[in-house]
DNA sequence: CTGAAATCCGCAAACGGTTCCAAGCCCATC
DNA sequence: GATGGGCTTGGAACCGTTTGCGGATTTCAG
């Protein structure tokens, strides 16, 4: 049954009591129809305590019948929280940021929090962002996803004065939740090495937007590492750095297979850009895994269906777990500094030994 | 230089001027800074006309050397907007949806507009949301994102009282921006006719979050009427119907696979599906487009790399017209009923003329 | 130089809650 | 049977802006 229904219509669609929006009934209305005071229904509206069941029971159901909602903008003046929070992502549309969005937005919207989305691109988004902090005074917490941030923007992102939480990022100086990047790397050079294979090129990404940042730093030096704890060389020629992207990945399949001597697999920085390898190897003619062997990272929806190897990360699990970790901190409660989620190789069609 | 300086830092990363959180300077403390009463600093603040310019100036000066920030809460109090949109979308992290969302918050997030995020997924989503209207009160209008609407979800929609604007889904009611479906769908269909293919597969996608409701209809009909027009045959076995997504498109296929007469081309409802049943057919050898041509609808980045022939769509646009659209509304400008905005097509390697 | 019109500006009343403080009440204890 | 203490409840002071209204000042034609 319609839970906000007046006439008790049994139906779930029922639509008629509730009132146009030009009839704003406000605390005094629902006080005074329960007969008590503003200051006994705040108490019975917001869940204090010191407040008798009876007279809870009388203010409630006179909300219900009046339909009535509580402003949140005079709440909050009157000293309550914005009940908001605001979501920092560098890109919306990309599928991890998107589904780190998606999971943390289920805690949140679950909790009764509003989530604030904030888009911060390129260099002048990041400027205009941290200079005006246009979420100043409008939220009690702030996530950052899967973003660095710089020092400086470090120091005016505390002037809000509100929680920071990091998720699925490199930002270690909040509490934060992500993989362990250099783990997740080692998993998927590791298996190529395992395969057998001696000569491995790497894929490294950077952000488009953010010409000037490295390559994930982890997923970088554990190529590196792991190249060396295997005796094997370290030839800079195998190692290409493009934006982030399907294409730019394509392009540096095709100047690893334009060397002298062409690696017999490629760790790729993420499985966007090896969806774009393939395609390079495809054009060519070789054969995956017979010719070449690729290995991403992330486990995108679409690597199940280009049969690629991967490195599996929990992403919504990730925006999850953010969220329940801003819960905990709105709610006062002391939190861990990080946390760590793990990685899996996920094995699949595009891995094999070399063809000797 | 960086705006908000008072000691003319001539650094960007200037961040030292800004006051502490708890250091909480409110209008009356700009106003007296600038010898004006709070009625003339709010004036002047807001833009309004009729404050002297040289009035307006010492009180900008005075908020800046303060680093004001105006209070929402209390300025939406006191009669204002709120400044805040809804948007309520069906899924956060599938790129068409990401990618609408991407684009609206651009043009919001220019016109100071923050976003409030809804996700509105599955039946008991859709019920509290449009039961309970969370974002009742907090919003100036609401875009609903690729969505369906019901009646009875639209009357409670009205009853928030505020714009409501539809972009990239089904919906005529509103002020929408969207493509026309079934002119897509003939784009698709048709090119596979004129390729010369008799025997023309569809798979269409519902969403698996609303399983009772029916795919695309403008996609559907759009197939039976290019049969229909080139005088082919409609049979309903070429026909299947599975929820969005790679999998089951990939399931789709074998089924048309296991046809005692199967298609010589597919046309799908959207690109991801159509990837799904690409998998299919690499898997069981077929080679593409020689053995079967399959064509997709979106343009996903995805097709782009895996050389499928599809119906593009601006997404993005769509997201950045409804924002346009919001904004006219918003400034009580008049607005067009809707904006359909035109699909292409866009031929890669996944088709070509039947083998004979 | 004068008077009216056009601008500017300040006062104070909302806007819709939250919460401190104190008063009223009931009940158990001495 | 009085006293003390714990629940409940109401009164009232904010929270930080916007804005209608009226007074003050400036502008400009006559």
């Amino acid at each position: 049954m319609c839970t906000l229904c007046v006439i008790g219509n049994a139906s779930n669609d029922c639509y008629a009591h509730l009132v146009p929006p030009h009839t704003r009934v406000n605390m005094a209305d629902v006080a005074r129809r329960a007969g008590v005071s503003m200051a006994t229904a705040s108490r019975a509206l917001s869940n204090h305590p010191h407040v008798a069941a009876e007279t809870r029971a009388r203010v409630l159901a006179a909300a219900e019948q009046l339909s009535y909602v509580i402003s949140p903008e005079a709440s909050r003046l009157a000293g309550g929280a914005t009940d908001r929070v605001a979501v920092v992502v560098p890109h919306i549309a990309r599928w991890f940021f998107a589904t780190l969005l998606e999971g943390l937005e289920s805690v949140l919207r679950e909790a009764d929090l509003d989530v604030l989305l904030y888009h911060v691109g390129d260099e002048a988004d990041r400027r205009d962002f941290f200079q005006r902090l246009p979420a100043r005074r409008k939220v009690d917490a702030v996530v950052v996803l899967g973003m660095p941030v710089r020092d400086g923007e470090r120091a005016r992102l505390e002037l809000m004065g509100v929680h920071i939480v990091a998720a699925g990022g490199q930002v270690e100086n909040y509490p934060y939740v992500s993989i362990d990047d250099a783990a997740a790397g080692r998993q998927a050079v590791d298996h190529l090495i395992f395969l057998g294979h001696r000569r491995i090129g790497m894929i490294a990404a950077v952000d488009p937007a953010e010409p000037g940042w490295p390559a994930n730093p982890g997923r970088t030096r554990a190529y590196e590492q792991a190249l060396a704890d295997a005796g094997l060389p370290a030839d800079p020629a195998l190692a290409v750095t493009v934006p982030w992207g399907g294409l730019p990945g394509a392009d540096a399949m095709s100047r690893l297979l334009g060397l002298r001597e062409p690696p017999t697999a490629v760790y790729a920085h993420s499985d966007e850009v090896a969806f774009g390898a393939i395609r390079t190897l495809r054009r060519a003619g070789l054969r995956i895994p017979g010719d070449m062997s690729i290995v991403g990272i992330d486990d995108h929806p679409m690597a199940e269906l280009a049969e690629l190897t991967t490195v599996a990360q929990p992403v919504r699990d990730q925006g999850v777990l953010a969220g329940r970790v801003v819960l905990a901190l709105l709610a006062g409660e002391p939190t861990a500094g990080g946390v760590t989620v793990p990685t899996r190789l996920v094995i699949r069609g595009s891995t094999a030994p070399p063809r000797r």
